[in-house]
DNA sequence: GGTCGCCCTGAAACCGGTTTCTGTGAGGCA
DNA sequence: TGCCTCACAGAAACCGGTTTCAGGGCGACC
């Protein structure tokens, strides 16, 4: 059996016949009498030929590639985000890059040397600099997810607002909580920065003085255990409630708050954002916000295969996906009246 | 400015050259004249010239890019594994590919084909079948992540066994426990099938007769409190310990046994496979296996490249890296002896 | 029987780079 | 002055495919 070794000029010769002809038999393309079709078949089971990618996408002018860019990676959140990618990369017979920045001061370098290696690229929201993200855009599409890009550069992004509204407001009106604690870093990510703003719109809607700061941590559940420490750890009056900025922060300050002896939620109200699979089953259930993860990715993921299918390179417009306010026990809640089971 | 509209022979027009006196001024190769350079550095500024990626990459046989397969990702190992990948191959200029087959039918032939799009692969153990990587090796450098190969597919794992033998021991005769629990998928991969192997063996070796079933669920946090849920909620009396094939599952547990009144350790002792950054947090500490999850990827991602540099495209051996116990409260010791503040 | 048109085939150009190979001019030395 | 060497530039081949274009052969129709 022949290996990579074989190509199409290789294969023409075997078989007798010109490189068009195995070209348009291996492609399906053109008209090829069968006697010549079952030739050029033969040689090619023979030797194992299979036409290299290199050559193919340089003569088609497209890598049949997409790219992910990420500033890192953790937790389940990202994982979620990769496989929606992925499935609808892999649906079109398109292999999936990925970048992490990890906030490298060459980061806007390797992604522009992605931008040459695939057919368009999803950035995450506030992984790199405006200027890189245009400079990219000029030359593949390029989608923003979870954020917003400068300039007329579609984004994919969860509606954080209407639902950290609601919920803050849930707190505050429905609960009669007063005292709340944000726990993220809005400086981390746009998403973050949007829940804090709704949260503290809440809160000035209402007429109550929101806090002046959040607890700011990163968005890993140890990063909610630390926060627990801070916040139920010193002498300082514990909150109300605990407002996290998603639902692993929030599994670890439920964590955390269990192990002081605290009950959920007559001592402390802990709410968390995404709807992860452990929130609807966490004894008490997690109050949160559902939100289609990979419906994020897997849209940017269409509209940058319908951009790069088109000659025009046009990229389309932005979407904002709904989101659901997921009530279970955490905040105070007794009867779940909706979404109890989780997805 | 242009863009990438331009090429060699362009840039060479424009400067008044030959196309390999630019290629030789872009790739910093062979003697150039200080005029010449001069000319063709200011040609591609002004132009804004970089070489297409898919022209270099045919011209030098090689793609400039490794893949990662997975079965699925999930949570925060897996996050570990993709970027301890891709430190080590983007500071080689590498890309990464990643594919997931999802356990799909035609998962051997997408791994095949992503044999002709990169250098070489990595593949984590019992994700396709064994014929297509014995034919994925013959294409291009494989390692197989977290599993064996067959034949003399290298292979980059950590030590299950050792860590796994060493921690069932303290449980069974440190600390006196009868009427173990494992929770974990032996068959979802390789990796938990070696840890349920220890923790029967364990057993053995003290002569003491293990479960004969383990508690087989997947490996997120929510698939512990499904566990706990089973363990903990009917009927049937309750186990004395809960080894968990990973943190994560722990985690889950933990929570279920906490949410249910239990208090850990002096009700149930629970221990993890890990070591996450959550575990040293937790109220009581996590008792578990540091593995050094990272590593495994980079190491593979340096195996391949050192293979795919070599000509005769060596494979080279394989590794076993250490584990370490890591014994905090969880599993009923007072004084945490070491590792207690995690990684 | 001649001409038109269709089906099929292969030579060659092309995608965008790198590299070899040839050749020219300048400079050094006898 | 003549010859040899060396530095440097460019033409062309090459990587492995796809696609255009021209032409040959054959059937159909007039």
């Amino acid at each position: 059996m022949g290996n990579s070794r074989m190509t199409v000029r290789e294969i023409a010769r075997l078989a007798g016949v010109s490189v068009a002809t195995v070209s348009r038999v291996s492609n399906g393309t053109g008209q090829v009498s069968e006697e010549m079709r079952r030739r050029v078949l033969e040689a090619i089971e023979k030797h194992g030929y299979r036409p290299d990618h290199l050559g193919r996408a340089l003569a088609a002018g497209r890598h049949g590639a997409l790219g992910l860019v990420f500033p890192g990676l953790s937790g389940p959140y990202f994982t979620e985000l990769i496989q929606g990618f992925e499935s609808e990369a892999v649906g079109s017979r398109a292999s999936v890059h990925i970048l992490c920045t990890h906030l490298r001061s060459d980061a806007d370098d390797q992604v522009l040397e992605m931008g040459r290696r695939v057919d368009g690229v999803a950035v995450m929201g506030g992984t790199i600099s405006e200027e890189a993200l245009l400079r990219l855009a000029g030359m593949v599409p390029v989608v923003v997810v979870a954020g917003k890009g400068p300039g007329d550069i579609p984004s994919v992004r969860a509606d954080n607002a209407g639902s950290m509204l609601a919920l803050t407001r849930h707190l505050l009106a429905d609960h009669d909580l007063r005292d709340l604690a944000f726990v993220g870093n809005p400086a981390g990510s746009p998403d973050v920065s949007e829940r804090w703003a709704a949260f503290r719109g809440a809160h000035h809607d209402l007429g109550i003085e929101p806090p002046n700061e959040p607890v700011a941590v990163s968005m890993q559940q140890a990063d909610g255990l630390l926060a627990a420490e801070q916040l139920l750890g010193g002498d300082a009056p514990r909150p109300a409630g605990v407002v996290c900025a998603n639902d692993e922060i929030a599994l670890g300050v439920l964590v955390g708050a269990l192990g002081r002896g605290l009950s959920v939620p007559q001592d402390l109200v802990i709410t968390g954002f995404d709807d992860v699979p452990a929130a609807a089953l966490v004894t008490p259930s997690l109050t949160t916000v559902r939100q289609p993860v990979r419906e994020l990715t897997a849209e940017a993921a269409r509209l940058i295969l319908r951009a790069a299918n088109q000659p025009g390179n046009t990229p389309a417009g932005s979407l904002v996906l709904p989101t659901e306010l997921v009530l279970r026990r955490s905040c105070g809640c007794s009867a779940p009246p909706t979404g109890g089971t989780g997805r």
